[in-house]
DNA sequence: GATGAATGAGATTTCATTCAT
DNA sequence: GATGAATGAAATCTCATTCAT
């Protein structure tokens, strides 16, 4: 079911989502997951293909995780956690400018959908594959990252920093398009991390009607 | 597999994918297939899920389409050939003036993520699950969308009008959020379409730095 | 279901089963029935294999034949029509030399098992295939073939002509060896026709223990 | 698609393909096949067929063999180690007389077609429903057979034991006509198995025009 | 009389998951 | 706690056959 190279069976822990506590089996079925479904989706992927690219069986599996769906709900859950906090980070350590904040938040979140491109990915086209109590946590916290982006936007508006006329749906529109810098990126392709971070910057700067 | 919802018989034929010289069979499958596989994804839309929303059986289905797979193609192939032709009708139309030309490539683009959003949702959420001969046939017909912006990006800046420093990723941000629609436009939603077209038209046209 | 080669559309009559008077309909699906399942049985050829080797459709197919099963009963009965009957003119030519006879029948035999290759291997292998009216039918014609070696052979003995001290067992003998040619025959092969005839001719002498 | 009496599940199990180390749930679908398979074919028989005759599902037997294809080969692949193992033991025991020898092959050959008659029925019958890398596996085997008979009639006639004039036909004459004895054997028949093979012994020394 | 659509059963295979050991 | 076997439902797709036109 799943191609051929999603069923090696090293795959390098995608350390952002294993923490050293963790019991290593559990992670590197986590690892696994991202693997393959990043490439064919939850649906597309079976309880075997994960277990066999984690190197183990179904049944262990079973052990760590409650069901398939499970799984999937930890993997987004911390994935959005991870962006979620990343993105707080940011502005904690922005100063007072708008346009200081907004850029830090659009670099937070370019940074994560490079770094952790595959479970941007699924977290992103996964949702609907979630079932109703997983995915009200998700959705919750989707909504908080884009209410982080909403409130600089308009902060920058009330401020006169921003002259965009709809501040929330150029909110929308910047984080549509950084969130689908995991849809395209490519490590090694022709620009470099920070190049596409400038440039993501600069642009939704643009976007709000930010004269720098 | 398909929640009950999805299931239900009586299906607005999409009209953006139905011609009147067509089978009606063969159509209704194609608009079924387009009604379960939005809510589900194509890994989650069965056969039979997709042969009962249209109201007959999985062999019909295969009387009509070679595999599931060949429907998605299809699928996919005539939602892009619609964007493509709205798209280069509104080049068509528009006057010499960059910022009218990207405007009108916007609203096209947005009105059909609108006007046919299932299509249009599938067409971007399912690549991955396109193989190898049918996916290179819409990959391309997506890089020729993208060409179109870029195009009149690029344009808008050598003329002076734009005053973005990065056009290809601008180009790329926009047709990105405005792919985006597809995502969240729910019809009766707070903005009308017009609301949404127009605001798109203005933030795009922020995002490349055009002072109109 | 049926590999390439056997798909072609156009197949050589196998002239030994088409009449003149036969439509040439009938004639064709009978002749691709022969093509198809010679490669792979009974089972393993669907009525659509058989129809588009013919050149047209399963509804075609099935306004010339009752059924598929229909189609196989006729073909397994010409088959044997055809080897009897030249059996029996073998025996009709043939002086009264009990050794003479014998070599008559074997050669008949043979020629047909090389002459009609395909419909000799489908008359032997797919009798299990064949139900009940039918193959009560087929099988009273292989019998009577049988009994035809038989009576052969025990008249040689009788006359004290042959030696051997088994001459049901040897008939037998002699019928499954020369009836296996159609498993391995191949035109142009190593062996002339002629070679192949004559050598049986020899051997089913020798086993019936009868020093020329 | 399998008449009611293959499906009985009170099937003798076949000792020899079953081992004493094997797990029993796979050689119960072994012998399973066996049954099934000679009495309607391979593509005559189901997986459902199977798995029900061994008194199990279709999920087991994929649990225990990679497909039905994989379940023919193995099957075939078995039944021919036991009749090359049964020759070539045959020929360590006997003398050199080549009449002793051939004697005995015969018998070895006789022997098994009778006593593992379905597997030899299949192994004979369904070389065509064998997929490419099994079916070199098994012609392979089948040629190995053949070459052993080739030997000794060869070296026969080299001796000026035998008389034949065409050693390498009256080889494949031979082994067809015992092979053939699977196809009409039954237990409890006119003769006994004993009686079987002592007339093909005779009868095939005779056909290589060996005068005892 | 010929053709394309339809049909309902059944084909092989895979699924997520559980259970003994 | 870990493993291999088992399970029953469901997956995609094909079957022989019939029916309107």
């Amino acid at each position: 079911m799943v191609p051929v190279e999603a069923r090696r069976r090293t795959v390098p822990p995608p350390t952002v989502l294993t923490r050293p506590g963790d019991e290593p089996t559990a992670a590197a079925l986590l690892a696994a997951a991202v693997e393959v479904m990043a490439v064919n989706g939850y649906h597309g992927s079976s309880v075997r293909d994960i277990a066999s690219a984690a190197g183990t069986s179904p049944a262990v599996l079973y052990h760590h995780y409650e069901s398939k769906q499970g799984l999937l709900v930890r993997l987004c859950d911390r994935g959005l956690d991870v962006l979620l906090r990343a993105t707080e980070d940011a502005l904690d350590d922005a100063g007072p400018d708008p346009a200081d904040r907004l850029g830090a938040i659009v670099e937070a979140h370019v940074r994560v959908h490079m770094d952790s491109q595959r479970e941007s990915l699924i977290g992103n086209s996964e949702l609907r594959a979630l079932e109703a109590p997983g995915r009200a946590l998700v959705v919750a916290k989707r909504d908080a990252q884009q209410r982080l982006f909403d409130r600089v936007v308009r902060d920058g508006v009330r401020s006169g920093r921003f002259t965009t006329a709809h501040p929330d749906e150029a909110s929308r529109f910047i984080t549509t398009a950084c969130t689908g810098v995991a849809t395209w990126y490519r490590r090694g392709g022709p620009l470099t991390d920070d190049d596409v971070v400038t440039r993501h910057r600069a642009i939704a700067l643009d976007a709000v009607g930010c004269g720098r």
